[in-house]
RNA sequence: GGAGAGUUGUCCGAGUGGUUGAAGGAGCACGCCUGGAAAGUGUGUAUAUGGGAAACUGUAUCGAGGGUUCGAAUCCCUCACUCUCCGCCA
């Protein structure tokens, strides 16, 4: 969340930057500055009545020490007169403190100076392309013709064990599941990531941390009995390792990456691109987090950008980096590049990466921070990206490569998957 | 699931109602000592937040949240977690 200081003193740049991700009610932010007077007034009066009441309190003590009681009765009687008074205040500043809580968890991250004009993802920005994108045979098919054709995941049992969306992965195509995740986190622990394996299900306090709740209740699985969420994200449980902590500067930059299914009820989607792999409610991801001076966050962007540029690169898959624009960003994030993969046959770009700095919009959430040279404290900022979601990198994988007879896998996958090529 | 024991600062650890934000020790930082280091020795060493230009100072925090009291690390209640034993189990 935002920093109330940050607010006070910059109050138009704030009003922009909501006004370039397309916040509704910039009035809040109006709300939210008086709001924060009220809450410094109040907590003068309280703070000022308890104070005395502990002075108080600590003479009535020595006067017991040194044997004086009617002194201290007499005192004792006198205070106890102040605490409904005291009482009634704390409960004021409770109420104006929940309520400024609760206007200030409405307002999202400001965008990022690059961040592009716009509301709808015709105006994300595309950075560069590569790769090349292959022409296909006529007869080319899309992937979940392919999947069916070599028997790679079935969809209807999936849907009989579970649900639709919950696909059963089989044979090969369970093994290239695995293939594709250990590359992943070789890759990614080459570049000086720790490997993590997090609990799937987080608690209420973990989701609010990385920005889930509130407000996001509706696209978590959430285990009422145990008031647990299963993760939609490694990001979720990955990030809230360092919660609470003051990360000492010898452990900095912390570079984390982990492989976890994630979990997404996906309310509401429709249409034509739930088809197949492009949209299902447990898929496999590896994703890569760092925690960086503030100083750092952007060099830190540019490098996972990189990082992850090259593995796609190696996947020997086209594709296109985008910076989104202020309309399109998520709720928490300052900045966020996507990586689209074209699959061929369906002939359109997929989403498969999303790369975000959120400068310490979650860290003051979870309170992760530093010490400055000066010895003031400071918040970090997070980064994280995905290295990478695999459904569409397998359905963009099996449709650019597909020959007559058999689907080519690229060379990096060779020994991980112990041939070159899926048969059918 | 049952029974019991715990949770205190960076760490260890004392503390069962009154100057306890918290003894003592370790660690760390700075200084003295030393040719240099070790040892020794002195000082300092939590977080958040309000007020203040600053010096400084108020408030809160001893797993979390409530309660009793003029006053709670200490008493009561609820919850979470850790450990031991039993049960069940991959």
């Amino acid at each position: 969340m935002l920093q109330i200081n940050y607010l006070r003193q910059h109050t138009a740049i704030v009003k922009d930057g909501l006004a370039k991700k397309n916040f509704p009610n910039l009035a809040l932010v109006d709300e939210l500055l008086s709001a924060d007077e009220a809450i410094r007034k109040q907590k003068i009066t309280t703070e000022t009545q308890q104070a005395s009441l502990n002075s108080a309190s600590k003479e009535i003590g020595l006067l017991m020490a040194k044997g004086d009681k009617d002194a201290a009765e007499q005192k004792r009687a006198e205070v106890a007169g102040w605490k409904d008074d005291l009482a009634a205040n704390k409960l004021a500043l409770q109420k104006l403190e929940e309520d400024f809580t609760a206007m200030l968890l409405q307002l999202p991250n400001l965008p990022h100076s690059s961040v592009p004009n716009g509301k709808t993802p015709e105006d994300n920005e595309v950075v560069r392309e590569g790769g090349t994108i292959p022409e296909l045979m006529p007869a080319a098919k899309p992937h979940w013709e392919l999947i069916k054709d070599y028997d790679l995941i079935d969809f209807e049992t999936g849907a009989k064990i579970a649900g639709s969306g919950f696909p059963l992965y089989k044979g090969k195509g369970a093994k290239l599941q695995r293939s594709l995740i250990q590359y992943f986190l070789d890759y990614n622990t080459e570049a000086g990531y720790t490997e993590y394996m997090p609990p799937l299900m987080v608690n209420e306090t973990t989701a609010y941390g990385t920005g889930q709740l509130p407000d996001k209740e509706g696209q978590m699985y959430h285990i009422t009995a145990d008031g647990f969420y299963l993760i939609p994200t490694a990001e979720v449980p990955v990030t809230n390792i360092y919660a609470n902590e003051i990360v000492k500067d010898d452990a900095l930059p912390v570079k984390m990456t982990a492989y976890t299914p994630c979990f997404r009820r996906e309310a509401g989607s429709f249409g034509s691109d739930v088809r197949g792999l492009n949209r299902v409610h447990q898929f496999d991801k590896v994703e890569i987090i760092q925690l960086v001076h503030p100083a750092k966050s952007y060099e830190v962007l540019e490098e996972m950008v990189n990082h992850i540029e090259r593995l796609l690169q190696f996947l020997e898959l086209p594709y296109r980096i985008l910076r989104l624009c202020g309309g399109d960003m998520s709720f928490t994030s300052a900045l966020t590049y996507d990586f689209e993969v074209y699959s061929a046959a369906q002939k359109k770009w997929l989403e498969v990466s999303s790369v975000s700095n959120f400068e310490n919009y979650q860290t003051n959430r979870m309170k992760i921070r530093y010490k400055e040279s000066d010895g003031k404290t400071q918040l970090l900022h997070s980064l994280n990206g995905s290295s990478l979601a695999l459904p569409r990198i397998v359905a963009a994988l099996l449709e650019n490569n597909q020959q007559e007879e058999f689907i080519s896998l690229p060379k990096v996958l060779h020994s991980y998957f112990g041939a070159t090529m899926l048969e059918g």
